[in-house]
DNA sequence: CGGAATCCGCCACGATACTG
DNA sequence: CAGTATCGTGGCGGATTCCG
């Protein structure tokens, strides 16, 4: 570890240097990754959707989003105000009353998110199937090595009664 | 909880149809959210995005990601096999060698995931600066909170001493 | 070399209770 | 209503060991 001169092992040539993946979520350590990260969280993202459609209060996200404990949602926004992707504004009424909005951060963040889901949409079948595929095949690799296991040991049971 | 009847405690109305938040994120335990999961976790963007310059062996793998350990670049490339993302190709040799590569599947979720890290990029100084003014802000509203903690506490003593 | 299995520490998250 | 504070736990991920 810290070992930065180990670099290109084996180096592909070809890369777009205007991509290149080292560049970014190479070293964990890297801002992109700690942003993709939170955008990543189990909570944020469906938040973000959520505010991109309308300004809500607290209570009211929590009752949208089904599942989410006050202290995640809590937490969630806070993090979110931090990096400069949501508002909090507060109004000095009884009883209180935040809303919280998206800000133009946000919305462009929003709208980069929305291809992501699209292409999710569009190949959960397909990922169903691979997967269906997939645990099929590993099942029928245990029967066959378990049946294989069985006969070695019918050929060791049959040496050792000699 | 599972109080699926609940619903639009305040809709907004002007939403595209096209893109409802509550047809996918909403549920936990949607698949949409599933798969979002998988590609947000720490280790699958970063395998996808350097297999998608050039087929990896398993040691090229280890040794370019930096940071990841044998048991979870083996558990991440089951899974993204398994999702049908990447293919993993064995070649009967001594030493073993195995290839793995992105699937067509794959390459276009990759191609799907650039434009957010290029959002991330553009706008890393943005949120950083964003974050440095919370933390300001916070530190300073802590600090009025303290100093007005001790005048309290200095009028409760003088009460006291009479 | 390319894994699988086991053990274990840590912390993210949820439930609960309390505050302003 | 809009949170914070505290505690308990499950699961993720790392270190290590063993196998084909």
């Amino acid at each position: 570890m810290e070992d930065g001169t180990s670099r290109s092992p084996s180096y592909c040539g070809d890369t777009d240097p205007e991509h290149d993946p080292r560049q970014w979520y190479t070293r964990a350590d890297c801002e992109v990754r700690q942003i993709l990260d939170r955008i990543a969280d189990k909570w944020s993202l469906l938040v973000i959707a959520l505010l991109d459609q309308c300004p809500m209060r607290f209570t009211e996200l929590r009752r949208e989003v089904d599942g989410i404990s006050q202290r995640m949602l809590s937490k969630t926004l806070r993090c979110l105000e931090r990096d400069g992707l949501v508002s909090r504004t507060v109004h000095a009424t009884v009883p209180p009353r935040v809303d919280y909005a998206l800000t133009p951060m946000g919305q462009t963040l929003h709208a980069t998110i929305r291809p992501l889901v699209t292409w999710t949409e569009q190949h959960q079948r397909q990922i169903a199937e691979a997967r269906d595929a997939y645990d099929r095949r590993v099942a029928a690799e245990k029967e066959i090595a378990a049946r294989e296991a069985a006969e070695r040991d019918a050929i060791a049971r049959r040496a050792l009664a000699r």
